[in-house]
DNA sequence: CTGAAAGCGCTTACAG
DNA sequence: CTGAAAGCGCTTACAG
């Protein structure tokens, strides 16, 4: 068995005490430059790494941020909403640029959180991630609130304390859509996606697309609108009751790439072209999106600059800093699901 | 500020030792039943969590697994590798059974690597994972062992510790790929994807391929071979090379489904038709192989059991019980992108 | 600039 | 079955 060096053994081959090797390692200014030098090098030469266990009990804080991955129990188990990979890929980096670890954790959203992270002292603070349908978990957010968890979150609104939420302007991207969709020459309008108050991000897309047609003279009583929670499965059914109700629709605004991605699926199946029969737009832009055929129009949510500001904000709440609410600017991605501007 | 319980607090409000707090907590069977109750009730009431910090310190484990996601530096950066993304998945779900905390991190392949994680305590083990050439990590992987370090790899094989390593019977991946092109009727192969020494599970794959086609009376030098690392743009550059020195091929077996995206982009642009022009096969079976026009039919490397073995393997070297090598055996996956059986 | 000492919150041998 | 005590490896006020 190996057996790791302490502080001590340090101390005791430097010739100094062990005090004087902490404060080395940990570069403080009072020590004396050849001291520090000396420690430092048999540290290097030991291989020596400081015990996190030891120096956390000690300091009351463990540099550790956690992430907590909520899925849909009703989602397919096996298929993690791409989105979300790619913000945990942008939050391991941005852990990474201010030195804390990451612990992760998939959960049900049913699950009886494991969100014991901050007390147990594992963690500093907590980042939630997921769909879902937000009453499900505001009683957990207000929980999480009363314990006085350190904790932010992408999407849902935590009553009282905007600062805790970050989100896209979701409203500004389904304007976005909704004028795209409309540069491109089409007329008759759907939306597919969840918009009810379970879905406060779907819904603002929604509301977004309907500003967007409000201005062209459309009515939100002329578009029909399908429920679908974030699946392919879930865009592939509402195309289908669409197609079965006969409605005379042109395009197809998706709540999220996923949902499109199925919406695609089932126009195929009954013979539909897309874009030249019905245009189909996104939300998301997950990887997916580009390589679809035909490759989807979406609305792009900048994961690095999310996943950035989510731990900056998350590190100003644990250190008591004010942090200002802040929302991740949507952007028009242009390929062929829709066809092309007549403008 | 919140002031967390700690087990003297309990102790004080049961009535007994601190201890006696620790070891009923601890669900010991040494101590009385009632005792035990009323002590956890009163830590439950307390929403009482025992410090990590200070359990790991005395207990000299930390109950956490490390997982290194490595990219090669070539990579596009904004988009992981879908397959390890799934792993990803799969090993936390896997932790979680076995009450482990995950530790994750990207590192790029020529980083310092911060490998130090047992080092510092904050981990037992560490998984490591990713594509790239394997040469450029077989120094860092001799260095864990150097270090004791306690680590389990996917893919990549440590020499003189095969056990180390979980992987999938990838000569058999790419037998099952030759032999299904055979069965639907092609006749001219071609294999991209890097088969150097630097990809040790391209190279089986190619391997397995071969042995397919010579069954059939097809020699290796029949087959043309074009080097592509594991991404989209890699395998639609190769297949340019492949139609520009006018083989005549009817088949292509890629190496990963990332590279048989890229190939049928590529032909898609060159107005081939896939599967009749030519028949396109993948490995890994990605969330995307399924979503691609033509669906591409595929090698299917299990996750979920790939997650658990790597996570159940590592338990093992860390308690220092044997383990034994094994192997993920590949599932064939039938779509769209070959054809169907002429047999 | 350096050292001796206290203490973070647990777990566990030891004694009873 | 329970308690008093030691100790895991650090960091940091305190004293010099």
């Amino acid at each position: 068995m190996r057996d790791k060096a302490t502080s001590f053994d340090i101390a005791y081959m430097a010739g100094v005490s062990q005090s004087t090797v902490s404060r080395a390692l940990r570069n403080s200014p009072q020590v004396n430059k050849e001291t520090r030098e000396k420690v430092q090098a048999i540290a290097r030469q030991l291989n020596y790494k400081v015990d996190k266990n030891a120096s956390n009990l000690r300091q009351q804080r463990s540099s550790t941020l956690a992430l907590l991955l909520f899925e849909d129990p009703t989602t397919d188990e096996s298929l993690i909403n791409p989105f979300f990979l790619s913000m945990l890929g942008s939050i391991t980096r941005a852990c990474a640029k201010r030195s804390q670890d990451l612990l992760v954790s998939f959960q049900q959203l049913s699950d009886d959180w494991h969100a014991d992270y901050e007390d147990s002292n594992k963690a500093d603070g907590i980042i939630l991630l997921g769909y879902g349908d937000y009453k499900d978990y505001e009683e957990k957010l207000h929980k999480l609130l009363a314990q006085e968890t350190h904790f932010v979150c992408w999407g849902a609104e935590v009553l009282g304390h905007p600062e805790f939420t970050l989100r896209s302007n979701n409203r500004e991207g389904g304007r976005l859509a909704g004028e795209h969709l409309l540069a491109t020459g089409h007329k008759k309008f759907a939306f597919v996606g969840n918009a009810s108050e379970g879905s406060p991000e779907f819904s603002a897309r929604y509301l977004g697309f309907i500003d967007a047609l409000n201005k062209a003279g459309i009515s939100a009583a002329q578009v029909p609108h399908f429920d679908a929670i974030s699946t392919e499965s879930a865009g592939d059914k509402a195309t289908e009751q669409l197609l079965a109700g006969r409605h005379q629709v042109d395009a197809i605004f998706c709540a999220s790439d996923l949902i499109a991605i199925g919406v695609m699926r089932c126009l195929k199946r009954r013979n539909l072209r897309v874009p030249e029969d019905i245009a189909v737009m996104g939300f998301d832009d997950i990887p997916v999106a580009s390589f679809a055929t035909p490759a989807l129009s979406t609305i792009q949510q900048d994961t690095t600059q999310a996943g950035e500001l989510l731990v900056n904000n998350l590190l100003q709440l644990i250190n008591n800093q004010p942090i200002t609410v802040s929302q991740i600017e949507p952007k028009l991605i242009i390929r062929q699901s829709c066809g092309f501007n007549r403008t």
